[in-house]
DNA sequence: AAGCTAGACAACCGCGTTCCG
DNA sequence: TCGGAACGCGGTTGTCTAGCT
């Protein structure tokens, strides 16, 4: 059924907010407060929906905005959450103080998406493009000239060569330098997404939760803990959230052969609980792109049958368990700063089944690790002049 | 100088959820 | 318990501006 305009269109005043009208709504939500916006256009002299003022007042107008551009820290913090949670802007907005779920979004839509993009991993999946070609089954194709996968474009194409090749090198040790951070953020944003998509097959976050704590109120729990304890990774929490709260309904409703077979199945294949149709049509995760193919990101799984457990006290386990065995990027920095190791690389990626890397620093002094990544890309560069000259890459 | 294009960001829209009588 | 109003959220569109041709 259609709903009815929340205000009458014809007589509402639309688009740019002169001065005059942020100073109305200002002079208005000082002596009322924020609140009962659809009485506000009219109490405040205003000629605009109460929608629009809501929106003026809380993306713009709040004292406590911040309007200055995203740090680094911010901007890691961004892409982190959004590997974990998707496109929940307001839930990372939260996370960040001075910011907005606009704010966000837009930073997002305009800036990090390009940057992962550029270094060769999809920002929807946060996989390398490299898997997602492999995913498909048909990569061979690709060095045929002007041949094209898809809607894959030419920049993915080039991305995901960059990005097979270093696939290709893993997990045995990659040749000097071209391990890297870039390798790191792949892996452990591709982790988080392939263990997600394969303990919660149809989504990160359904909300397929049959109790009282809500996957949001998870999560936020968790981003506050995070707030408090920065030394805990955010992603492995979310993570392990997600085996403890979602594994014991899934195993419910998975069949055997789930976890026998071990591989991924398709969303059509698995009854999840039926509340997950409740489940947000927003979520564009990590987990939500489904594989077509049985596929080795499941080797990245945790364990099994510690997902299976229903025990509390294993599953507390996990938590603490997964709590130490991602490094950040920020980390890898820092623990390369302090450490006395001499070759300059760090032992990482502890995460059960999954082999250790080894990830040297860059060299440029970057200050963000998205900045740092698109260094080291450049850095490569100059090692594989074949790739780069490959006409099919300029076609 | 004019036109075009891409980037940045403000604002709008539709829909799901929550609140409240 | 139900229904309507209000609110919140994410996706999309519109507008402005800087840079390029």
């Amino acid at each position: 059924m259609e709903r009815p305009p929340c205000c009458d269109k014809l007589n509402v005043k639309r688009g740019i907010w002169p001065a005059e009208e942020d100073a109305k709504i200002l002079a208005y939500i000082s002596k009322h407060g924020a609140g009962n916006w659809t009485a506000v256009p009219k109490k405040a002299g205003l000629r605009r929906c109460g929608k629009s003022c809501r929106l003026r007042w809380t993306n713009y107008l709040r004292p406590d905005l911040k309007h200055d551009s995203f740090t680094p820290q911010e901007e890691e913090m961004i892409i982190r959450l959004h590997a974990a949670i998707g496109s929940r802007w307001a839930i990372i907005a939260q996370q960040l103080p001075g910011r907005t779920d606009n704010d966000v979004k837009n930073y997002w839509n305009t800036k990090l998406r390009k940057k992962l993009s550029d270094m060769g991993i999809d920002p929807v999946t946060h996989k390398p493009f490299s898997q997602i070609l492999v995913d498909y089954g048909n990569i061979g194709g690709l060095y045929k000239c002007g041949n094209r996968i898809g809607s894959l474009n030419r920049d993915m194409i080039k991305n995901a060569f960059m990005s097979k090749s270093q696939h290709l090198y893993q997990p045995s040790p990659p040749p000097p330098g071209f391990s890297n951070i870039n390798s790191h953020l792949m892996m452990s944003t591709t982790m988080v997404s392939s263990q997600a998509e394969s303990i919660i097959p149809g989504g990160l976050l359904n909300n397929n939760n049959n109790n009282n704590n809500t996957s949001d109120n998870m999560i936020m729990n968790s981003l506050s803990h995070y707030s408090m304890n920065s030394s805990v990774d955010l992603l492995a929490q979310l993570q392990a959230i997600k085996l403890v709260t979602e594994a014991s309904n899934c195993a419910n409703n998975m069949s055997a052969q789930f976890y026998n077979e071990g591989s991924l199945l398709s969303s059509s294949s698995l009854s999840l609980p039926s509340s997950s149709s409740s489940s947000s049509s927003t979520c564009s995760t990590a987990g939500q792109e489904k594989s077509p193919l049985n596929f080795s990101w499941q080797d990245f799984l945790l364990d099994e049958d510690a997902l299976l457990s229903t025990d509390p006290q294993e599953q507390n386990n996990i938590v603490e368990q997964s709590q130490n065995v991602i490094l950040l990027p920020s980390q890898i920095n820092n623990e390369n700063n302090n450490t006395t190791q001499t070759n300059n690389t760090v032992q990482r990626m502890d995460y059960g089944a999954v082999p250790s890397y080894e990830f040297p620093a860059t060299s440029s002094g970057a200050s963000s690790f998205v900045e740092a990544m698109i260094d080291r890309e450049n850095e490569m560069f100059p090692e594989f002049p074949d790739l780069l000259e490959d006409p099919c890459f300029y076609n």
